[in-house]
RNA sequence: GGGCGACUAACUCAGUUGGUAGAGUGCAUCCCUUACAAGGAUGAAGUCGGGGGUUCGAGUCCCUCGUCGCCCA
């Protein structure tokens, strides 16, 4: 940017991105430039990607969020510390390498869990953290010394520590439960994981025989799960049934007797008001069996077959659907089988694998998490956190007042091992609070007995849930989390507020007795053109460094906060990324003019400010404030939008202008309001477009500490006089131009007007500038016959020629339009109601705008009489 | 079954205490004017989903209906 003549004329992001990428990557932009400051810190901690992911427009939206939040407080004088780091994401990444695997003929268990793990540690250090170098693309200002990772040394201690701690408070315990099995990743997963999608398939009505002769017809869409029945239930109100309560029903196919009971949560209206009650199969009939004292075996195992004595021998080993066939075709033939109609059924499907999921009855850890909500719930009511937009509080609400137990464990390898031992009865043993980090198999104390750890790893949420303070240390008391916990802000998708959102504030009230962000910021879900949910299935995805490559990593940022509106969901529009990238254009060109003129029009000789330079000041101070409150209020696409409006409506289309005749005259009043207007703006603009700001700022003053680390400007004293007299100049020139335009007269022909109104002589203070702006020469006066045009203060007339019809019709229009105005004025201010309730300053402003509109219709029509 | 969101110009969307509707794109006319054609000037374009209510006044508040989408059970 040193021979501002040879620049060239468009802006090239891809010149200008990679160097200031570089230095944020090399030199980051840490929480301890700001110490002198003496504001204090502001944290937030990046939402973990998947290690081994790909940058999605999710975390463009989640990061340029964060960014230009960072940015803006940054420059605040805070410390800020965007937090950044990735999660081992358990199933995720286990499957891909297993996947992997199995392209070799191998299994992890042809490995064995020891050499399976440092598998996928190669599989992470070749390509995991992609993604943070795709985040340095998009200019996140991380402080990179401080990456973290959810199965490093300090997190893993954090996770265990969690863990001991629930357990010895009581709130982590083992329990024999329905848990959604997913037959495909062999593990369990939680009911999040878990999706419910009507799926069409046939309601069986089965016919038991009844002990004492006779039948009972039990309706079911799982025939196969006969054989685990233990008891036919039906409601105790139900007429038809009251009578064999107590009797016994023989299961289908088999021998075997089963009672008959009453239960209230049995529908009557549903299928014949019959079921069969499944303990170990199904989680109502789980419920129904605890409550009146049932076994509860198990007919299916974890490969998802028939399995076990009460099966019998045919089916014994057959795959569930399959086994759903042969014991229907087998129903049938022995008559058992009444009726089969088509039933939409509402089926769980695991979220990572897509397979249907088994509901099996399983010992597994869990945790209470009633009463770690109800810390939350408390929080909430304290006002400790609050949500942007304010409707998802509600969400939350209801979710932690209705929360279940989680079941956290997962029957794979990849993750944090539960530390938890047991010996040869059973009994569990886990680490004790006060010496966490030493086995149980190590414990003295245990010494004599023979223990086994568990196996199984924690659910990856578990380790997310701690994000926010482990990341900082905890549970060490580092001065990293003295200073940066609580964070300020969580920025994330409203999609995972119960995954991870809700389960951060269990656990930041639960392990450090505070809210862990006391600001949620909620932005919506990005879908496709056509408003549908990207997914890899659909094949509708569209990638972001796709989007920078093309339109630069700026431009990209603008569009992502110019749409991050109200938490909305944002449909792609190629359009906004144009929107930006055209917008970067217009900036490199307005910084590009500046440089020229200063480059020619060095001069000592002193200047007064001229109107338009009193003007541009007085709007900046107001876009400051303006800008500077969106900013505050996290309403990044009304800042994306003031800011735009101001650099390219106010900055490029009419100071940039005004200023050239001055500048012409080597006013240095002028010039020096140029550097300083766009130095301002690029301030402004900094937080949402990052590398031009920092680039241009650079090349304009010369300055060696980078953009990023300036103040944040302070608004100024408007000068409301100066835009007042300035907006009568803009009008009256915008006139003059619509005359001529409606005239047809060739832009560079001058033309002669006569001015005549209030603001006649205002315009006629800044003749050079209103000759410059719209070709016109003024004098004041108003001639005989001439074609006008009217503003709010002034009545611009010209000598007709060439084609008066276009003019004239858009006279007329206008006219109807006023004289439609004034009807309304007068109604409004003729109403009592109106006058005596309505605020003063309304009163009057409708006031003042009448006698406007009255004055200009009247000097239309009188305009047009004389045209004749 | 419960809850939430959306419906505003041809398209995609803004619109903060209720006070005469905005942007980008597209469209029409003109212009390569020494920052920018990724541009400039001028202009056309909306019964704010329907109905009802509150109010002096409703895109904005209340009720209701419709369409689409999402979440929970």
């Amino acid at each position: 940017m040193t021979e501002p003549k040879e620049l060239p004329k468009a802006y090239d992001p891809q010149a200008v991105e990679p160097r200031w990428a570089r230095e944020w990557a090399q030199n980051p932009l840490k929480p301890e430039l700001n110490a002198h400051k003496g504001k204090g810190p502001f944290t937030i901690v990046i939402p973990p990607p998947n290690v081994t992911g790909n940058l999605h427009l999710g975390h463009a939206l989640d990061n340029t969020i964060i960014d230009t939040i960072i940015r803006f407080k940054r420059m605040q004088g805070y410390e800020a510390l965007y937090l950044p780091g990735t999660d081992h994401a358990g199933i995720t990444t286990q499957v891909l390498v297993e996947k992997e695997l199995a392209q070799e003929g191998l299994s992890r268990h042809d490995l064995g869990r020891e050499k399976f793990l440092e598998r996928v540690w190669a599989f992470k250090e070749k390509n995991g953290g992609a993604i943070l170098h795709q985040l340095r693309r998009i200019g996140a200002s991380c402080d990179w010394s401080r990456e973290r990772f959810t199965m490093d040394e300090g997190l893993s201690r954090a996770v265990r520590r969690a863990f001991i701690e629930y357990y010895h408070q009581g709130l982590a315990y083992r329990g024999k439960r329905i848990v959604n099995w997913d037959p495909v990743a062999q593990t369990v997963v939680s009911d999040l994981e878990v999706n419910v999608e009507p799926t069409p398939g046939k309601l069986y009505t089965l016919a038991y025989p009844l002990a004492g002769g006779g039948e009972i017809q039990i309706a079911t869409v799982r025939p196969e799960t006969i054989f685990a029945d233990v008891a036919v239930a039906v409601n105790p109100a139900d007429e038809r049934y009251r009578h064999l309560i107590g009797q016994k029903a023989r299961i289908p196919l088999t021998e075997r007797y089963i009672p008959i009971i009453a239960d209230e949560a049995v529908l009557m209206d549903f299928g014949t008001g019959a079921l069969k009650i499944t303990p170990a199969h199904d989680p109502t009939d789980f419920e129904i069996g605890s409550r009146h004292h049932l076994e509860m075996p198990s007919v299916i195992d974890l490969k998802g077959c028939l399995a076990g004595e009460l099966v019998p021998e045919p089916f014994r080993g057959l795959e569930r659907f399959e086994a759903r066939k042969r014991v229907v075709q087998a129903l049938e033939e022995a008559g058992h089988l009444r009726e089969v109609r088509d039933y939409t059924i509402a089926l769980g499907y695991s979220d990572r694998t897509k397979a249907p999921v088994e509901p099996l009855l399983l010992e597994q850890w869990f945790v209470r998490m009633k009463p770690v909500a109800q810390k939350v719930l408390e929080g909430l009511d304290r006002g400790e956190m609050r949500f942007v937009p304010e409707r998802w509080e509600k969400v939350n609400r209801d979710w932690l007042e209705n929360i279940k137990d989680w079941a956290i464990a997962r029957q794979l390898w990849w993750g944090h091992q539960i530390p938890a031992w047991y010996d040869e009865e059973g009994n569990v043993y886990v680490p004790d609070p006060d010496n966490p980090d030493l086995d149980c198999d190590q414990d003295p104390r245990y010494a004599h007995l023979k223990l086994r750890r568990d196996e199984d790893v924690f659910d990856t949420w578990f380790s997310s849930a701690l994000w926010p303070f482990s990341t900082l240390g905890w549970p060490e008391a580092t001065p990293d989390l003295k200073k940066h916990y609580p964070t300020d802000v969580l920025v994330t998708g409203y999609d995972i507020i119960f995954f991870w959102v809700a389960r951060m504030q269990m656990s930041g009230y639960q392990f450090t007795g505070r809210a862990p962000f006391h600001t949620i910021v909620l932005h919506g879900l990005y879908l496709d053109a056509k408003g549908q949910k990207m997914s890899k299935s659909k094949g509708n995805g569209i990638d972001p460094l796709e989007l920078i490559d093309k339109y630069g990593a700026d431009a990209c940022r603008f569009a992502w906060d110019y749409l991050a509106t109200g938490g909305q969901d944002i449909r792609h529009d190629e359009r906004r990324y144009e929107q930006g990238r055209n917008f970067a254009n217009k900036l490199y060109n307005a910084a590009r003019f500046v440089l020229m003129n200063r480059q020619a029009g060095r001069s000592s000789a002193p200047a007064a400010p001229t109107l338009a330079d009193r003007w541009m000041v007085s709007r900046l101070n107001r876009g400051i404030a303006e800008i500077t409150e969106a900013y505050e209020a996290f309403d990044l696409g009304r800042a994306a939008r003031l800011v735009y409006e101001l650099v390219w409506s106010e900055f490029c289309d009419w100071y940039l202008e005004a200023a050239k005749p001055a500048l012409r005259e080597g006013n240095q009043a002028t010039l020096h309001t140029l550097e300083s207007t766009l130095a301002a703006l690029l301030k402004l603009l900094h937080p949402i477009m990052p590398f031009i700001t920092s680039e241009l700022y650079e090349a304009l003053t010369g300055d060696t500490t980078q953009l990023a680390l300036q103040d944040w400007p302070q608004a100024g004293a408007r000068d409301l006089e100066a835009e007042k007299a300035f907006e009568t100049l803009q009008a009256t020139i915008t006139a003059t131009r619509n005359l001529r335009a409606e005239l047809g007269i060739p832009p560079q022909q001058e033309v002669a007007v006569h001015l005549e109104g209030p603001g006649a002589a205002l315009v006629m203070e800044n003749l050079a500038l209103f000759r410059f702006l719209s070709k016109a020469q003024a004098s004041i006066g108003s001639p005989e016959k001439a074609i006008a045009q009217v503003t709010a203060n002034t009545t611009v007339y010209l000598k007709p020629e060439g084609d008066l019809s276009s003019f004239l019709e858009r006279q007329r229009k206008r006219l109807l339009e006023l004289e439609k105005q004034v009807e309304q004025g007068q109604k409004k201010l003729a109403n009592p109601g109106f006058v005596e309730r309505a605020d003063p300053a309304i009163v009057q402003a409708e006031r003042e705008r009448l006698a406007e509109n009255q004055a200009q219709l009247e000097r239309i029509r009188q305009n047009l009489a004389r045209l004749g």
